[in-house]
DNA sequence: AGCGTGATGACACTTGGTGTCGTCAGTGCT
DNA sequence: AGCACTGACGACACCAAGTGTCATCACGCT
């Protein structure tokens, strides 16, 4: 038998996502999250950079998947090919089992400015390695960039109706449709 | 004679300024600010709001620049047009003059994770409403959405070439060649 | 049995940030 | 002149996030 309760980092997560709905984030100490899932302060802080990223687990995965994705796209693919095939493969994390958890993350990182902040950083960093990833594919800089915004608005319009109440759709749906309107208006911004 | 020297705030930009490039963000404490500057701690939270403002005001001005110049622009301008405009009237916050603070700034900003994280924050709330704006002169919203963030593109990619080492060109020809550049990108997109 | 390893606890410490109250120059009103 | 009011600041106590450091002890390996 184990010398301690295994799952530490899942029991965190866990813990503090039930006290950020009960009671709102920042009225939620460390000590209270920690106190609930049986651990001490000092062990939160070596799972987790800082209180807020209990919230944004899995972001990294989410980038390779997109990455992924777009280095798969075959060669003849056009930029925005590749950001679609990017959009669908996150389908992946988004399932409809996912959806009630997400929607909860979501609520309390909306109510939030330090959250809404932080979540700004992981999309812009997402951002980024789309531009990076298409640029590896041989796409010149000015696109490469316009491209891999024109994914992240995509994909941010997408996610929002996703976690919207009363939302069905699939994601996989919603990103391609978020996708083809931007299309249309970048034909009509030129 | 005033009970206190003048300028409190001013004071304590530059000193929190000097001290950063000096020896880092990070290992900069508050207090270590105002004892420079002649205050207190508890002052120093009176006028920022937290640390990292300190570096980031001005950002309201700048955002009023941008949505003033897009309600102003002519009716019958297009939505580029519009977001022209906004660049090229920020050009009134970075001139000649500026441009060796600008730049002592950005490389502390550059140089730290949390500050880059509030950057982004700003850029958001730039690009928001610029939006907003659009909208309100009528864009439809994809539409309006995407071009604000094709400005914002441009923004970046002007203020970043603007703020390099022995960049002598004036802003405004900069935001001018980014954005003409993301227009035949998006022309390509589609 | 002995040994290292890795995850955790314990605990003190620094620093960002807030609540609250006192102080006192300037301002305006009577 | 006398008065109350306001606004900017200091003083001080306090809370919570985050870090450095050392001790502990189950587990696996030899």
């Amino acid at each position: 038998m184990a010398r301690w309760e295994p799952n530490a980092q899942e029991r965190l997560t866990q813990a503090a996502l039930e006290l950020f709905v009960g009671q709102g984030y920042d009225r939620t100490t460390v000590a209270e999250i920690t106190d609930r899932a049986g651990l001490t302060k000092r062990t939160f802080f070596r799972h987790y950079a800082d209180k807020r990223e209990v919230l944004f687990l899995g972001q990294d995965q989410l980038t390779r998947l997109f990455t992924d994705a777009i280095k798969a796209a075959p060669t003849g693919a056009t930029p925005l090919d590749a950001v679609t095939a990017a959009l669908e493969s996150a389908a992946a994390v988004f399932g409809q089992d996912r959806r009630e958890f997400v929607r909860q993350r979501q609520s309390v990182i909306d109510a939030n400015d330090d959250l809404r902040e932080r979540e700004l950083l992981k999309l812009a960093r997402l951002t980024a390695a789309m531009a990076t990833a298409l640029r590896e594919r041989g796409v010149a800089d000015p696109t490469a960039g316009l491209a891999a915004e024109v994914g992240s608005l995509a994909f941010v319009r997408a996610f929002e109706r996703w976690v919207s109440p009363s939302c069905e759709e699939k994601f996989a749906t919603l990103a391609r449709e978020a996708l083809a309107e931007l299309k249309a208006a970048a034909a009509t911004l030129a």
